[in-house]
DNA sequence: AAAATAACTGACAACGTTGTCATTAAATTA
DNA sequence: TAATTTAATGACAACGTTGTCAGTTATTTT
């Protein structure tokens, strides 16, 4: 291995010297700087990044902690779009990324006492995670992309407006005509799928009109959850006209059980999604849909948390909730009398 | 921040004798290790890793390179599904994962060189990259998911079998009595999109079929280009009556386009897709599709990878091929004359 | 009882870098 | 000209850990 004393030794030069060189500091002779620059090269050198994180008391790295209970969170369409506006934003800022699949007994903030990360990024937090205690208690910078109460107060988090995104899907929905409207949020045991639902009771309220009764359908993040609760919510005795969909995927899976009963989309029944995958465009019919968007959640996450690292951890959290947009396409209409 | 020396003083035991409890080595007396065993959770000490990695000369870490040309590898389905095999076997062999956004510019194998990591995995690597050169100069112990040529023989690889796959797709299309039979294969950039062509054209040397004419549309891996791609075919002077496709996203695009075009699927024209992902089921009609296992992908090439860390670097390549299998659903139907 | 072994424990160097401070030579000022 | 400043460089300690090896007991063997 080639150390910054075989580059000393080589060019003439102290190890501080080279030290100087490597780290492009101003105080170095040009002549000096080409010497040393020579001897770089020819040997190949690189610096060993333990040695001087060890020293300088940083490893320039941020940890991205993805609980590996939800398998889903990897699973899902919208994972990859937020890692990349992480990746993007911390490589542009010479930062590395290091990912942690986290199991629910190793506290996250480990990794931060150990030196290991200069920062967090924390991409799904189970609710009433034990390991928060920890992180604050540690003093790591961290962001979440998401929140961890329905109205926390506590984290940095960068997340989607749910609540007004299935506002603004409902708003649609009636100003279509639609009074029957079942929701099929997802997983109730997330904290994004409670501010979808209370968006949905939003709506009605606003409209001074009476929540249906038996509409609300839990399922999973999945197509095949989807279709399940399509089925489920079209043997009701009073089947709704229309179904706000948490995510695309239940969307997929309903719009597909639907056919298979022989409703017509969106003429029997209108379906929305939530986050506008990119698949959205391409299902039959094209999908309406909430956009959320994701890969600008990574980007603000990670700008956020290199702000952190930056300066000392403000008092008040930084909390940042990013717009949604309603994309209008093929699979709504104005509603029919079943 | 809590060091050795703090749980050294603290227990009344030497530095020495807290890194052996600390490293669980065997030769410490049971109310010694208590001890300091009280000691380091009374601190809450934990090791510093850049210290220790830089006495052991490892990092324990494995990076993961991803070409940050290709955006379409982030942004599609299979990435995920990969990266999560990875992580998962990394994880339960106590590595971490760094992830990197790879620039041409930049050589890949410069974190070895740093020692940030002790080994590498390359997702997807562009044709003729001049970093491979570098990677086998520097010794890293690495594994590609991916082949570099289309009868690589120099590098380690995990990948599927792209080219007996298509061939699958065409046996099942040939078996229908489609004689028409144009490909999708992709971006003819990847290694993989070659290999797809390959097998067509096996597929129909092995039948003694001359292989049709102007059937080869290339493309992109998005829904986008097969859409594009599938009103390209059906304008043809002699149109296909079947497609088969390089990955999903064209498929879907491409029994899109042919739905506007007033084609029946898989009535008038049969479709395959290549890779399975989750919701080929939930097209309209469901697609039949040659499945390639990604998430296995991943925890092979990542155990390989950690063969290969531990012993020496064999001098012959370790060299894996997945198969595939074709799963059958109802994109697919006999061949009609149009 | 003496000698040999085993079981623990600790002092100190080493890993490869950067930070602190001293030293030297050159350039500027009084 | 002498005194002061500036620029360039290097010696050495420090970062927090592990490896080496020597030392001290306790235990076993002769």
């Amino acid at each position: 291995m080639v150390t910054i004393k075989d580059v000393a030794k080589l060019s003439g030069f102290s190890i501080k010297t080279v030290s100087r060189v490597v780290n492009n500091l101003s105080e170095v002779s040009p002549e000096t700087r080409q010497k040393v620059q020579h001897a770089i090269s020819e040997l190949g050198y690189q610096p060993n990044t333990m040695a001087r994180s060890l020293v300088i008391g940083r490893t320039n790295t941020v940890g991205v902690i993805i609980p590996h209970s939800a398998e889903y969170i990897f699973a899902h369409p919208f994972f990859t779009e937020v890692l990349r506006g992480i990746a993007e934003v911390l490589s542009a800022n010479n930062h590395n990324l290091l990912l942690y699949l986290a199991y629910e007994k190793v506290p996250y903030s480990r990794v931060f006492i150990q030196r290991q990360v200069d920062g967090l990024i924390l991409m799904s937090i189970p609710i009433g995670d034990p390991n928060l205690h920890g992180i604050h208690e540690s003093g790591v910078p961290f962001v979440c992309t998401c929140r961890i109460t329905e109205d926390d107060q506590i984290t940095n988090y960068v997340d989607a407006d749910f609540t007004g995104g299935v506002e603004q899907g409902m708003e649609y929905l009636l100003s279509l005509g639609h009074r029957r409207i079942a929701i099929l949020p997802g997983p109730m045991s997330l904290v994004s799928v409670r501010l979808r639902l209370r968006g949905y009771q939003n709506a009605w309220r606003k409209h001074r009109l009476a929540e249906p009764e038996d509409y609300v359908l839990e399922g999973e993040f999945s197509s095949e959850s989807g279709h399940a609760l399509a089925v489920k919510a079209m043997s009701l005795p009073n089947p709704p006209t229309a179904l706000i969909c948490g995510d695309d995927l239940i969307a997929f899976g309903a719009i597909q059980a639907l056919k298979e009963m022989g409703y017509r989309v969106p003429e029997d029944i209108s379906i929305i999604g939530f986050d506008d995958i990119n698949l959205a465009r391409f299902s039959s019919p094209p999908l309406t849909t909430v956009r959320q968007d994701t890969y600008l959640k990574g980007r603000i996450a990670a700008e956020t948390l290199l702000t952190l690292m930056r300066g000392k951890c403000p008092s008040s959290p930084r909390q940042i909730l990013l717009d949604t947009s309603l994309v209008i396409r093929n699979s709504t209409a104005p509603a029919q009398n079943l």
